[in-house]
RNA sequence: GCCGGUUUAGCUCAGUCGGUAGAGCAACUGAUUUGUAAUCAGUAGGUCGCGGGUUCGAAUCCUGCAACCGGCACCA
């Protein structure tokens, strides 16, 4: 007899062997039919799972959030299912649950289109209507084998023989249908349910490989309940109506056009919110950096030395002139710097050197990774190289992350993750060098995580020239965006023979820390237009107040108010139109303007004045003076700010 | 770059079977002097993404290209 244990604490005998649906039918039928899945010492299995030892199980109802990603799970089953049954010569291949639902990846000569979705869907939710069993088999390799080829499955057959030798091969059957699959599953397809959605088809390469053959992703979400599938469908045009793109155009930041792909034209107010960011990092920089600037355009042996010709050509734009001289426009901001530090000896006392510089690179990406103002051609950097000695990296580190975070703090940003990227297979430099880079930064990781930030390790992501750590903000849609980076270099600086001379008077190389830390000025500004949802706070806002007047009348004292605003820096319209205030409201409201401030008689007769907050219907009246004076505290940069 | 989709007025979108374009909003003009998200009337606005082709005739059919959108791959 084995001995099994429940949530509670309780414990009953059962015989080896003893599936988990035995065991919850033994408790009582409801709680049998009730239940999806169990889980056995923690760990989510099939109710039709038998027991051989001692455990603890725990039974999971469909409403258990656990079973969310079963539902998905055999939601993308029985799209696999559908799709074959639709369409006989489609293969399947893989099927798996991601953050908001599932997809599946099939081969076919034509690929999906979004108009084969509804009929896909219809079928699916007929097979979730025939309730046919999920019922696990083990194969054997020969046996799988045999099968699939027969049905001239050969990505499955690839999938079989990636499977390491002596491994079970798990194969679930629902009807007259089966995939290999690792499971668990449901115990029938009508669990289910009806809150299921084909969302977009897409391409995908087969193993996320680029040179393999691309195949057609279908991807869907499932929920529970009904109300979840809804709420997560509104949250989808929520997102929409943030997304940096639209607010551009109805904000009347920016704008591209068909002549200059991936290039920003930005308009008064865009450029007014740029310049604002600018400012506000050269502020908190500016005790710890220098500022500098390096050109645009750089002869091809420039970048012979620092290895980007080699390994990053296809990225950068090239020019020749006349006499045929090659040059590139600059990808990256380093080789400026690199030179700046070698022109004039410096001492080991000099250290850190610290070169910052908002500096404008060209990159040409390939053309399906343009995304808005989050993935451009052209684009400026907060960018700053720091040239140190190796025990210098890890305070350099420190200091850096301690500066995103507060910089971060200031917009409000919360939701960071911080990823450790180690050293690639393709690398410079010697081991020891890497040991040291990486555990300067695992250092500053384990701090961050000690602070309570969300961190992780992505193995062999890093630059090849050294590990870096990455933090990235979430957009609208929570897709994730790099922003701020730091990164440890043993690479350039010798490429360059830049050096110091140290306290024994030998020359040595400096350590390069590259570091970022709004990272593009211009994937800051669209991830804050989303965050903001287009309510920019106060100082940041490119157009802070209207001044709107009911009458004519109070034309005098709306001018007053504007011209007093102006003088002290506040950004400034003013509204004389002769239309309804409700038609300035709702204008100015749509424009997204923070503050409007509104005269009329009364408020011209007590030289009072009316403000009314964007997102708020509420007006309060106050005296001018007192309304100007808390606009000014309000508009106040956060590291201007007395508490700062 | 790869797969799919899209491209008609400043914006959002109609446009049937191939017969050389339409709405709402915005803009402009006039009237309205208005109390917190749309006052009324009128006017103007388009080489239908670009280039080829089929046709008596193309926004519509075929074809090449571009840009954009969603993914993949790549990356700040």
């Amino acid at each position: 007899m084995i001995s099994v244990t429940f949530p509670d604490g309780a414990s009953r005998q059962f015989e080896p062997g003893v599936t988990g649906l035995d065991i919850a039918k033994n408790i009582s039928p409801s709680l049998a039919k009730r239940s999806v899945a169990m889980t056995i010492d923690g760990s989510l299995s099939d109710l039709a799972s038998r027991l051989d030892r001692d455990a603890k199980i725990e039974f999971v109802s469909r409403e258990d959030p656990r079973a969310l990603e079963l539902i998905r799970h055999d939601a993308a089953h029985v799209l696999a299912e559908a799709v074959q049954e639709l369409f006989p010569g489609a293969q399947v291949t893989i099927g798996p649950v991601i953050e908001n639902g599932f997809y599946y990846d099939f081969y076919r000569e034509t690929p999906f289109t979004p108009d084969d979705l509804p009929a896909i869907e219809k079928k699916m939710r007929e097979i979730v209507a025939r309730d046919e069993p999920i019922v696990k088999e083990v194969w054997t390799r020969e046996q799988a084998t045999a099968f699939f080829h027969a049905k001239g499955e050969s990505f499955k057959g690839e999938l079989i023989e990636a499977i390491p030798a002596g491994e079970n091969l798990n194969i679930y059957k629902q009807g007259h249908w089966l995939d290999l699959c690792r499971g668990p599953h449901m115990p029938s397809t009508a669990k289910i349910g009806g809150a299921f959605k084909l969302m977009k088809v897409a391409g995908a390469y087969w193993r996320g490989d680029h040179t393999k053959p691309m195949l057609s992703r279908i991807y869907g979400t499932a929920f529970a309940r009904q109300e979840d599938l809804d709420a997560y469908l509104h949250q989808l045009e929520e997102a929409e109506r943030r997304d940096h793109r639209r607010l551009g155009r109805e904000m009347d930041l920016f704008h591209f056009q068909e002549e200059g792909p991936g290039a920003i034209f930005w308009h008064a107010k865009g450029w007014t919110l740029f310049q604002k960011l600018v400012a506000y990092m050269r502020r908190r920089q500016a005790l710890h950096y220098n500022e500098v600037n390096t050109p645009q355009v750089l002869d091809r042996a420039l970048w012979e030395t620092s290895g980007h010709w080699q390994t990053y050509r296809e990225n950068m734009f090239l020019t020749k002139t006349e006499d045929e001289r090659v040059f590139a426009l600059k990808p990256m901001n380093c080789p400026g710097h690199v030179l700046i530090f070698k022109n004039g000896l410096k001492s080991y006392r000099d250290l850190p050197v610290r070169i910052a510089e908002f500096g404008v690179v060209h990159r040409y990406e390939p053309s399906g990774a343009l995304h808005g103002m989050m993935r451009v051609r052209a684009f400026t950097q907060d960018d700053a190289h720091i040239f140190c000695s190796e025990d210098q990296i890890m305070d350099e580190a420190l200091k850096i992350n301690d500066m995103i975070l507060s910089i971060y703090g200031d917009f409000g940003f919360s939701d960071v993750v911080v990823k450790l990227s180690t050293r690639p297979e393709k690398r410079v430099g010697s081991d020891e060098a890497w040991d040291k880079a990486e555990a300067a930064l695992q250092k500053v990781l384990d701090e961050l995580a000690r602070r309570g930030l969300k961190t992780s390790v992505q193995p062999g992501e890093g630059a090849f020239y050294g590990p870096k750590l990455e933090y990235t903000l979430r957009d609208a849609i929570g897709r994730e965006w790099q922003c701020g980076t730091t990164q440890v270099d043993f690479n350039l600086p010798s490429r360059f023979g830049a050096f110091y001379i140290g306290a024994d008077s030998e020359k040595k190389t400096p350590v390069m820390v590259h570091r970022a830390m709004f990272g593009s000025l211009e994937r800051f500004t669209g991830i804050l237009v989303e965050h903001y949802a287009g309510h920019l706070p106060l100082w940041l806002s490119p157009l802070q107040i209207a001044v709107c007047t009911i009458t004519q009348e109070a034309d005098d004292y709306a001018l007053e108010i504007a011209s007093a605003a102006r003088k002290l820096g506040l950004l400034v319209e003013l509204d004389l139109r002769n239309e309804k205030i409700t038609y300035k409201v709702r204008e100015h409201s749509l424009a997204k303007i923070p503050v409007l401030l509104v005269a009329g008689k009364k408020e011209a007769a007590e030289r009072t004045i009316s403000i009314r907050r964007l997102g708020s219907q509420a007006q309060t009246s106050m005296a001018l003076d007192e309304a100007l004076a808390a606009l000014i505290a309000e508009a106040t940069p956060p590291d201007l700010k007395p508490l700062h």
